[in-house]
RNA sequence: GCCUCUGUAGCUCAGUGGAUAGAGCGACCGCCUCCUAAGCGGUAGGUCGCAGGUUCGAUUCCUGCCAGGGGCACCA
């Protein structure tokens, strides 16, 4: 429809242009416009040639008014305040969606043809050393609905899960559970300052007793033999005391986990296998519970056990990308746009972060993905341009890499303000709030924008609950359809196709206008990811309908005709509800 | 100091180079003998952080300043 009136403009800019001789040539904006007072679509293309023709805007808009080609689809064109010329298009153009949306169904403003590319997704990625919080919550709802996105609009879309299984945090992790089983197992033996203290340790420690007894099994006074006291810093104590007590409670680990390492000999192995799994499982359960599905989980440890990391940093020392300097080993970054070089391998000899996860991003190039999506929190800002660098050195494919930032969430609670100190497991948020009012909340912000979560809101069963507005409007439709049943009535969207010039009050005209801008919304919303703006397209589209149902009658046995219009419509509305709420992994219940 | 996100109604937030800047919550007034009132209609509430600049036109783009979040590791 737009497509069309865009290209009867052109025809009459040409005209226009020719007439005058003028050599200019303006792109052409055409817009919806906000009041439907405004007509339909306007353009502000006089305002811009008024200056470069050296005439009035109102007379140059009088001018392309005059050498528009005439079409079946426009009604009316108005010239109107300083300049604009407002379309005011034939209904029948709006009505025909109603048609559309039901011969398509779950198709309509989709495109799975998947041939605009291969996207990887990256998302959540949250650390196996613990259960996941409101933060990693987001990024599951955006990462998610992101895909899902990405896959409506004409992508090939991967889901991915990078398993950050190595490096020290799993020690750390390890002995925590380790402690706490000594604990259990009745040893006086206190967790470290800088290990993880929590509650979910403990259950994982439980799970290691209940699958291996007593096995493991240590003498406090052996463990502790020989090693330093767990510092702290005195209170009231300077930023340089509690920096130096917190070096001594680190160094106080590391002695930990060597020592364990010693006596357990290759059952640390198994404790740490144990660990990692008990972590993961919890995890998996929430993001099933959540509705949130991978193709793919990436293990960080099966990646470097391959070989593959090895053959990364070979790949970059030949290249002569890397360089040895204070006993570790540096690339380059800095010449690909970084602000400094970074570290690949510490003086100690083990791999970065940093490390592992450039080869891992060459991985997922290697395997046939050219564009991939990562789905990171804001505080990872200061990472991309490293990870950028490094995929220009390996790939050449600077531009391959498309991060998206994940601003920070805050927990308030109803009038009582935020309750930051808390921990809150995204699981707990779940089970209070249910997937369908979490997920919808988490998308009525965009991404860039820090989003305070309203514990007691998400929580409502009742009015306030922004989710609810949606899925009602969906119901209310689905309650017309069965009371037509009840009273034996029928319908079907075939002969309701003839009727649908009855269609002409202003909720229905609003109404129609918004199921004509669904498909481009999810283009917009995939190319600019922004998921929230489909959550905002869905409230107003239930608003609309909402304001409809409590103006008009549905089931209207005196005139037959324009019952099936109506119902045509409000089924093209439900249609549209249920594809915009999928997106957002959110039901579409019949019944509330 | 540098990088980055943000500043819009009492609160939480949308939005846009255009015509009178919107929604929800909160406040106030109305609407169920009638398809679910988890709804609808209406009223009140704004120097779009401040100051310059570009433009026919700036809340939107640019620069500077002010304020807040996040980041600037041989952590992950």
């Amino acid at each position: 429809m737009k497509a069309q009136l865009h290209d009867l403009l052109a025809a009459a800019l040409d005209r226009v242009l020719a007439d005058t001789g003028a050599d200019v040539r303006p792109a052409i904006q055409l817009d919806a416009t906000k009041d439907p007072k405004f007509g339909d679509f306007q353009t502000n293309l006089a305002l811009q040639l008024a200056k470069p023709l050296g005439q009035p805007p109102r007379a140059v808009a009088e001018q392309l008014v005059q050498a528009l080609p005439g079409a079946g689809l426009i009604a009316k064109v108005e010239v109107a305040g300083p300049g604009f010329i407002n379309f005011f298009l034939n209904q029948s153009a709006f009505q025909s969606v109603v048609t559309t949306v039901l011969e398509q169904g779950a198709q309509y403003g989709r495109d799975d043809s998947g041939s605009k590319g291969r996207v990887l997704v990256e998302f959540v990625s949250a650390n196996p050393t613990g259960p996941m919080h409101v933060g990693h919550g987001r990024g599951a709802a955006y990462g998610d609905s992101m895909a899902t996105l990405l896959a409506a609009t004409g992508w090939t879309v991967w889901r991915e899960y990078y398993i950050n299984d190595a490096g020290r945090q799993v020690d750390v992790l390890t002995i925590s559970v380790w402690l706490r089983y000594l604990q259990a197992g009745g040893e006086r033996i206190d967790v470290p300052r800088r290990g993880y203290p929590a509650d979910y340790i403990k259950r994982t420690a439980d799970t290691l007793r209940a699958a291996h007894g007593a096995a493991f099994h240590k003498a406090a006074a052996d463990v502790l033999a020989g090693l330093p006291q767990d510092a702290t810093a005195p209170d009231g104590a300077g930023e340089a005391e509690k920096d130096a007590a917190k070096a001594l409670q680190e160094r106080y680990l590391d002695a930990l986990i060597e020592r364990a390492k010693a006596l357990l000999g290759s059952d640390y192995a198994t404790i740490q296998r144990i660990s990692l799994d008990d972590q993961l499982a919890t995890i998996r359960k929430t993001l099933a519970d959540f509705n949130v599905g991978f193709d793919q989980w990436t293990s960080e440890k099966a990646l470097v056990d391959s070989g593959f990391v090895q053959k990364a940093l070979k790949r970059l020392a030949e290249q002569g990308l890397t360089y040895e300097k204070d006993g570790a080993l540096w690339m380059k970054t800095e010449s690909f746009g970084d602000e400094k070089d970074r570290v690949l391998v510490k003086a100690d000899g083990a791999a970065t972060y940093y490390c592992n996860d450039l080869a891992y991003h060459v991985d997922k190039l290697d395997r046939g993905w050219t564009r991939l999506m990562d789905v990171w929190g804001a505080d990872h800002h200061g990472y991309i341009a490293r990870v950028r660098a490094a995929i220009e050195a390996l790939t050449g494919r600077k531009d391959a890499l498309d991060v998206q930032l994940i601003q920070f969430v805050t927990l308030s609670s109803g009038r009582m303000g935020k309750r930051s100190g808390n921990f809150v497991t995204l699981q707990d948020l779940i089970d209070e709030a249910g997937t369908d009012a979490t997920r919808f909340f988490y998308l009525t912000r965009s991404h860039d924008q820090h989003l305070e979560f309203d514990i007691d809101l998400a929580r409502s069963q009742t009015n306030d609950n922004p989710v609810y507005y949606v899925q009602y409007a969906h119901a209310r439709i689905c309650r017309v359809f069965e009371q037509l049943r009840e009273k034996g009535g029928s319908w079907s969207p075939d002969a309701a196709a003839t009727t649908l010039h009855r269609l002409d009050n202003e909720h229905e005209k609003a109404l129609l206008t918004l199921l004509t801008r669904y498909p481009d919304l999810l283009q917009k919303a995939a190319a600019g990811g922004t998921p929230h703006s489909v959550v905002f397209f869905l409230k107003d589209l239930a608003e609309a309908l909402h304001s409809y149902y409590n103006a008009q009658r549905f089931l209207l046995d005196e005139d037959v005709e324009l019952q099936a219009a109506r119902l045509a419509l409000i089924a093209a509305t439900r249609q549209v509800i249920r594809n915009g709420l999928a997106l957002l992994g959110v039901s579409a219940p019949e019944k509330m």
